[in-house]
DNA sequence: AATAATATATCCATAATGCGGAAATCGACA
DNA sequence: TGTCGATTTCCGCATTATGGATATATTATT
């Protein structure tokens, strides 16, 4: 034995690394290029993409490139849903004391992804839809799940993703955005002001110990939701969010 | 050698069995009822798990129970967009030649999910959004999908997902929606014609030999979108949708 | 067009790797 | 506390995956 394993799967090992890979990549990638990413030989990757081809989890291009294949979204769509079946009964358990729009989302790529959702009982309420994805600098979620990330890692997001502004609260330089984290991680929870949307206010603590970065969230109009609204609010976060996390390790 | 096998690698075969159940059976699942669904002995799946697990692409619940893990939603999230990259200029021909919005789908569970889109010129123009899901029996592409299924994988997905009606022209019952996709079957394409929304019709075909099935559509307001409309959309439909399935098989 | 250079795919002998029967452990229920 | 069914760990065996070497495509060069 070269090296020793943390008692996985070898193939089934590299076969995740191998797609971890082409998800980093962002787009198709060359046999070599797999090569280089994974330290792994080439014949070796070579059979491992071709039972994954014979699958559809990997799709080869005419470029003879590799790509992620159609079966994985099903997979993705799937895990999104037992993961959201778990959470909203916590997301509801913070509406039924908070009376505000309560949500999960995970950090995918540059941006945020919310996978589940709990609305407010009020008429006037938050209009997330699970599935959609949101920036990371202007959203509560977004920037409770940066501010566990070290100022590099924010940095290289926020050069791939840019800052655009989505109200005149947003913020839009880099240096704004690494201070609002570090009083952020000081404080131990995110807060949106008028930043996605005016007249909307978010808090938002990470989840400990998730696997992928992910936080929760409870949003509402700045009428109802003040800064005696957070000092209710930021327990029960929290609580949730450590509930959430417990489960998740 | 008990059983010949089609090249692949064993254990990377057995853990996309593992997922593929998982996915199917929509919930968690304990240790036995994997291996009931895939017929391989305990400790195989448990080491397989095992690895899953350790790279949090499959979770454990407190039960014991195992579930999809968050990992795989960047996967299918990258899946999607890497699919929804190649699709787009395809896309984008048919928006040139049609000005009307098109969009591809894939069939995901008892739903269909858009993975790309490209809209059309007009002011007045379909609003679907990537990643949104939508029942399959009153849209273009979910009938387009159905109708290269059986009619009692029809009859099992209806079973599960009921036939809400979106308009008054939405079909409700099982016997109209399978004589429609006899229709639909012998002329080779699909139609939506204000059963999603009134004032919406859609032209659908689905894409040959894709690993997942899908499809691709146009569609618009009535006032543009009619019989002369579906002459000249249906050739380009099906060129579309086969340079798609070449691509993707 | 012909040739070289590079990247991709296939073979196949080797042993390391994953396999699964058997046994231990855990947890639910009485 | 004792029993039963399910889950987890153990470990010797041989099946399985491995990767160096080789053949075959594909692209670049003259």
């Amino acid at each position: 034995m070269v090296e020793k394993n943390a008692g996985g799967v070898q193939s089934v090992e590299r076969v995740l690394d191998l797609l971890e890979a082409m998800v980093r990549s962002g787009g198709p990638m060359s046999l070599s290029e797999l090569a280089e990413a994974s330290s792994l030989p080439l014949p070796t990757i070579h059979r491992l993409l071709r039972t994954l081809t014979g699958r559809s989890y990997v799709r080869q291009l005419s470029n003879r490139q590799y790509a992620l294949g159609p079966r994985l979204i099903p997979l993705g769509e799937g895990a999104g849903e037992q993961l959201g079946a778990f959470v909203q009964p916590e997301l509801a358990r913070l509406v039924a004391a908070l009376s505000e729009t309560a949500n999960m989302a995970v950090h995918d790529g540059d941006k945020v992804l919310y996978i589940s959702q709990v609305p407010s009982p009020h008429a006037m309420r938050m209009f997330t839809e699970v599935g959609q994805r949101v920036p990371m600098h202007n959203t509560g979620v977004g920037k409770a799940i940066l501010a566990q990330l070290d100022d590099d890692a924010v940095r290289r997001i926020i050069d791939r993703a840019g800052m655009p502004a989505a109200t005149e609260r947003s913020m839009t330089t880099l240096d704004e955005l690494l201070e609002d984290l570090r009083v952020t991680r000081e404080r131990g929870y995110a807060i949106d002001d008028n930043e996605q949307e005016i007249g909307v206010r978010c808090f938002a603590v990470a989840v400990p110990g998730s696997p992928t970065p992910a936080a929760v969230s409870v949003s509402g109009p700045i009428s109802r939701v003040d800064g005696g609204f957070g000092k209710r609010a930021v327990p029960l976060l929290r609580r949730a969010a450590s509930a959430i996390g417990a489960e998740l390790s």
